[in-house]
DNA sequence: TCAATACTTGGCAATTTCGCCAAGTAAAGC
DNA sequence: GCTTTACTTGGCGAAATTGCCAAGTATTGA
């Protein structure tokens, strides 16, 4: 009882923390492998205090790692499965109440469970 | 380059209509299949209205698809992979920067690319 | 030791989200 | 038609999020 709570406020936490267009952009090149900040910055396009902001929510929700090495800050991803989940959101038509309900078990998802 | 950033808001949309714990719970209990609203109601413990906007949120989102039969609505999910999701999301663990920085293709997640 | 570079942190205003209450709608039953 | 049930919608204050600027920290190089 308690416990669905419990798992539904990690689970929310770590999702919040993808849940922006910017951190999505950085997820998504972080995908590729380690960047530092100033790459970061200039992909997003925001200050860089806004960029480092987000990195640091991210990285406190668990879905990045960092790294100083001499001047530079590098952040990585801590879970690659990101990428399949992508493709799950993507699958969600943007146009509503697609016909296509008696396979419900299913879905229009490309990915296996 | 514009497509990347527009890519990443369509996601960065249904993510946040995911990002929430309420909305999360309501997740979970219909990968057993569909709920009537009330049904979600007790499950959330919170106002209907409260509940009823969540589940619109999540219905524009297109992570859900709605039918009335007589007096009760009832909700489906859209995509079943949702769930392969939450399990990478719970992989990630709670304590910040664990030990594990030189197998970062596969990191800690349970799921296979 | 002094300056430059690459960040991070504090603070704040603007915007967005959240959750309740009250009011509205639609189907069912009498 | 009237009532009940099961929602949805409008509205509003409270809380959280966002993004910039300014200031602080840490490493490097001269």
């Amino acid at each position: 009882m308690t416990t669905l709570l419990n798992t539904a406020q990690r689970r929310a936490a770590v999702i919040k923390a993808l849940a922006h267009p910017s951190r999505l952009l950085i997820a998504d090149a972080l995908q590729h492998g380690e960047r530092c900040v100033c790459d970061l910055r200039e992909l997003v396009g925001a200050d860089l205090s806004t960029v480092s902001k987000h990195l640091t929510v991210m990285r406190q929700a668990g879905l990045l790692e960092m790294e100083k090495r001499g001047l530079n800050v590098y952040y990585r991803l801590r879970c690659p499965c990101l990428m399949s989940f992508f493709e799950c959101v993507d699958s969600l038509a943007p146009k509503r109440e697609k016909r296509e309900r008696r396979n419900s078990s299913t879905g229009s998802c490309k990915l296996r469970i």
